[in-house]
DNA sequence: TTAGGGTTAG
């Protein structure tokens, strides 16, 4: 690294700024390693990192979910170096722990910040709105929206865009949408991400034509839609079956200046393979043709999973073959959507084959996976392996979801299953379904 | 020079 060669022949003596400014250009690429090694190097100088370099790094490991290694270096800096945290080492951390979803750390940290006389602020406060939003617990956020104010810190338009999120997850838009004036009450601007966000609850909810309504409106307003915004619309055009418009819409992105990304272009075509039409997202792959595009893992399995779905299990193979021929890996997704290709032709064998290869592939197969081929036996009254395959699962600590489970439950009704049977699958059923009143008529 | 929001496979 030229950076290094210079520091080291006493060319340029660079000051913290400039380190900062390296390791942040680093982490922006996820770097993360290469950002540990430039505190390293720091550390051998006359330049020692500071808080804002610790800052960086750790908010950066936290984005990466690599939230120990965070912890280390925040334990390091605190404990081998005495530099203390601000609020924004406590914002990251605890964004983090809330990302993993794990909420006991995140409130305990949020516990030692205040012992710590470090108060938080907006940031942080939006922080807890956001995650609480994100699993749709929106009384909690208002909660912590409350708590905000009572505190005397103004919520901002973050604050309200993830508030607009957590009531569209739930469908309760008219809710969303008094959010969505209420803030422009409060003299705060809606701005493109609110706009995409109300659009994306109506869309999410099937009502594209208010989305479309407010596609216009924020034009009218002055806001140009961007990639994300096109992207939701095309989405929410084939959730109904609106292909033509959705395929219109990516079109027209070009024109207006917004070039689709890899994420446009998986919405387009698992949009084509959800409406059954498969011929489509594989003529508009076959146009991409080899390039970044389709070098991604996830664009192959839209395409087996469409093909497989809909009776072409021979191209679902074919596409197997080609990606693992272009240096992919297929992933757990990946064998499951072949798997599942070939349990709906009833080709069982096939089926088991590729599922023994995932272990030795170093690939295990996942909960979903042993769902898929469970029900694939239980379709073709195949029953030879599923008592094997269930004795798996509750070794790997997996269970059965809701619609695997009510196959079985049928198959009981039937008098299809013996007792040691029915006495492993009561060991796989989740906790959350146990009183499920639709598995019982 | 350090932290926050919207789209993304079974």
């Amino acid at each position: 690294m030229l950076f290094k060669k210079l520091v080291k022949q006493k060319l340029c003596e660079p000051n913290v700024v400039m380190y900062n400014t390296m390791i942040k250009g680093l982490c922006k690429f996820s770097n993360n390693v290469t950002a540990v090694a430039l505190l390293r190097l720091m550390e051998q100088t006359n330049c020692k990192p500071s808080i804002v370099t610790y800052n960086t790094i750790i908010d950066s490991l936290c984005k990466d979910k690599l939230i120990d290694d965070a912890f280390k270096l925040f334990k390091e800096m605190l404990f081998e170096k005495g530099i203390l945290p601000n609020v924004i080492t406590y914002t990251s951390l605890i964004r983090g722990l809330c990302n993993l979803g794990r909420w006991d750390e995140a409130s305990k940290l949020l516990k030692e910040m205040e012992d710590d006389n470090i108060s938080p602020d907006v940031q942080t406060f939006s922080v807890l709105v956001d995650a609480f939003c994100k699993e749709g617990k929106v009384e909690e956020a208002e909660a912590v929206i409350n708590i905000m104010i009572e505190r005397g810190k103004v919520p901002n338009i973050v604050t309200y865009n993830s508030l607009i999120d957590g009531y569209c997850l739930r469908g309760e838009m008219i809710k969303a949408r008094e959010i969505f004036d209420s803030m422009t009450l409060r003299g705060l601007a809606p701005s493109v991400v609110t706009y995409s966000s109300l659009l994306n609850g109506y869309c999410k909810n099937l009502n594209i034509e208010k989305a479309v309504q407010m596609f216009h409106e924020m034009s009218g307003k002055g806001l140009k839609p961007n990639v994300v915004t096109y992207n939701t619309m095309i989405q929410g055009f084939f959730l109904v079956g609106r292909c033509v418009a959705a395929r219109r819409l990516f079109d027209e992105m070009y024109a207006q200046g917004q070039i689709p990304n890899e994420c446009t272009y998986r919405i387009v075509l698992e949009g084509f393979c959800k409406n059954r039409q498969v011929e489509e997202a594989l003529s508009l792959f076959h146009l991409v043709g080899d390039g970044k595009l389709n070098s991604d893992i996830a664009v192959y399995n839209i395409l087996i999973n469409g093909a497989g779905k809909y009776g072409k299990v021979d191209i679902a193979k074919n596409l197997f073959h080609d990606l693992i021929d272009k240096g992919l890996q297929p992933d757990v997704h990946t064998y499951t959507v072949m798997i599942s290709g070939f349990c709906q032709e009833g080709l069982l064998g096939e089926a088991k084959l590729l599922f023994l290869k995932m272990d030795e592939s170093g690939c295990p197969p996942d909960d979903v996976t042993y769902c898929v081929l469970l029900q694939g036996y239980l379709k073709n009254r195949h029953y030879d392996d599923v008592e094997m395959l269930l004795q798996e699962m509750d070794d790997r600590g997996y269970s059965l979801d809701a619609s695997t489970l009510s196959l079985f439950i049928d198959d009981i009704a039937a008098g299809l299953l013996d007792r040691s049977m029915l006495k492993l699958l009561g060991k796989l059923v989740p906790k959350e379904l146990l009183n499920d009143p639709s598995l019982c008529d």
